[in-house]
DNA sequence: TATTAGCACTCGACGTAATTGAGTGCTAAC
DNA sequence: GTTAGCACTCAATTACGTCGAGTGCTAATA
């Protein structure tokens, strides 16, 4: 059967009115609300063509209709290909000046959430292949030595080191000179054992010390749990097609394990810097499969990127998210970017 | 009128049950199950008294009894007496290696969260009057210095500032020895304007860079908005009369917005080192007064506190949760105060 | 041929009894 | 002081009738 323009025309009254109201939506209200001027008989015969080709379902009979994923897809796709341009105006709320990294994720995952009143969540970037920019060693007090890593892009890790005695002036130094000289530029799985025995070796009677901040930077750098944060994950109970019985406590569950969502995050890799629209049963994770989950990936430079998601009811009201998300990363690669 | 042993019998019988089942226990109920060999019009007669003294109430007529605030808050008192000294015996699986100090708290509320399935909270501590150990200033790259602050406790800072040229090595010396001349053993408020100034004449031609990297650090250690992490708030699902309509949701709510908690936690200062119950009404926030609320105070070091609170329904089971707090309590000692 | 009006039919939602059963208080007997 | 028995209460559950939004089909109309 032909999609022709009327049809599609009912087809996303349908979906508007649906998503405004989230009640199934009925012929005579299209007959009505649409500038079709078509009596809703004629709807009617319609409604069951666009039923027929799938895009549009009776959750029973002597009910209204509402979208099918199908149908959602249908309507998202013509409007993510619309919009393709168009920047919604939000005014992001960011005050981002050289505020920490998470700080800023956490900030941005909040007005998302609170801008669209969905739940949202954001990665933060993995540095899988950093390379090592500068090492720092210094001795805080008698017992403990500071070691700040600096790596490419300026992420910063640092830790305490104990050690057993107090190292003179010019053992610092030299202990810096060599870290710096041998370390830098590798990223971690080039820190391997040659390297490690070489500055062991040049390092003497502080081989010991050595060994524990070389275990110590290896600890801090692959600490990379995958992190997330989540905001507004409360709102999921504004949306009583959610707020079912079991539905929203294994949405808040997923929410807080945020270990599926992560996974889910990144396994699209980084290729798409666009968004990506999973609705419905084309949500990879069972907790969702009810709802719309629209991600999309911000950069914060080549090959370190993070995600973040919006998760909503299927009637998810798809212009304001692509619009607020698409003006996000703007402003994110305006803040990581400005240098 | 005497509360005797046999009305305490029947009272903590019923608070039992009540945990249990979360349904109201009857005086049939009552007879059976306990070891008091009393028919259930005894028990009724015995239970109209225990309601005449406030102990425990009928949600309506001809439905069974339900432990009143008043009721749990003697039941409570009688356990924390009688468990003054034992210690439950979970692991807590703590691996608490030179973790970083968040990492482990988010850690310690995922185990309580798990070991008692209630919902958790942990705060991180403050450090408001901590003094500066020590600083050090190091060029990363030619526009960009590196501020690295310890304060006492080995609380570790940094932060990037943005200069303008590269500094050549021996003015980086001369602004790291005057940094810490001038700053060591100082607090935030003892970092006045006539100290700034000083800084600054001595600084000469770095005099613009100093102001800089004063407001880095200023910044820096003023950014202690409460923090808190939450673990298992959907725990609250599994408690059905915290399920209803709108409680569970504002309750997440209280959880996400985790001001009012922290506000909470750290309303009671670090006086009581012991452990707090808050019973209901007893509750100062409005959102919890459904709730019991335990809360215990970990100690980092003198001045240095942090609370961890458990929420659930007004029938927790008190000694499980006690006995948990009190376990990872001593846990947390261990790990804080190992050297 | 496309559109529309009209009508019978379906089925969830809602409101109102009727029923059930756990539990109580009271009284009289033990 | 304790217990058995009985009448009473009341939330919860079930059953049932009504309502109305919405459909599909058919016949009339443009």
């Amino acid at each position: 059967m032909e999609l022709d323009d009327r049809k599609l025309k009912i087809l996303t009254a349908i979906i508007r009115n649906y998503l405004e109201t989230g009640e199934p939506v009925g012929s005579r209200t299209i007959s009505k609300d649409s500038d079709l001027n078509l009596s809703s008989a004629t709807i009617r015969n319609e409604m069951s063509d666009l039923e027929e080709m799938g895009l549009i379902v009776q959750p029973h009979t002597s009910a209204g209709r509402i979208p099918s994923d199908k149908g959602y897809r249908l309507y998202v796709d013509m409007m993510l290909k619309e919009k393709e341009e168009e920047l919604n105006n939000l005014k992001v709320e960011l005050n981002a000046k050289s505020e920490k990294l998470d700080t800023i994720l956490k900030e941005a995952a909040k007005v998302i959430a609170d801008s669209t009143n969905y739940a949202s969540m954001i990665t933060v970037p993995q540095y899988r292949s950093k390379k090592i920019k500068f090492i720092q060693l210094t001795q805080v007090d008698y017992s403990s030595i500071l070691c700040v890593v600096v790596l490419d892009g300026n992420i910063i890790k640092n830790m305490m080191v104990p050690c057993d005695r107090e190292l003179p002036q010019d053992a610092i130094l030299k202990l810096n000179l060599m870290m710096n000289t041998f370390l830098q530029g590798l990223d971690m799985q080039e820190i391997n054992v040659s390297v490690m025995q070489k500055l062991r070796t040049e390092a003497s009677e502080y081989s010991a010390l050595i060994s524990d901040i070389l275990d110590a930077v290896a600890k801090c750098l692959e600490e990379q749990g995958v992190e997330a944060y989540t905001s507004g994950s409360t709102n999921i109970f504004k949306y009583p097609e959610l707020n079912e019985s079991g539905k929203a406590t294994n949405l808040l569950y997923a929410l807080e394990e945020k270990k599926q969502l992560t996974e889910l995050m990144y396994k699209e890799g980084d290729k798409d810097r666009g968004i990506q629209v999973y609705i419905g049963e084309e949500n990879p994770i069972e907790a969702t499969k009810d709802c719309t989950l629209v991600t999309a990936t911000y950069h914060l430079e080549d090959g370190v990127y993070g995600k973040i998601g919006i998760l909503g009811p299927r009637r998810m009201d798809y212009e304001k998210v692509v619009g607020t998300l698409r003006n996000l990363m703007s402003e994110l690669d305006g803040i990581f970017h400005k240098e």
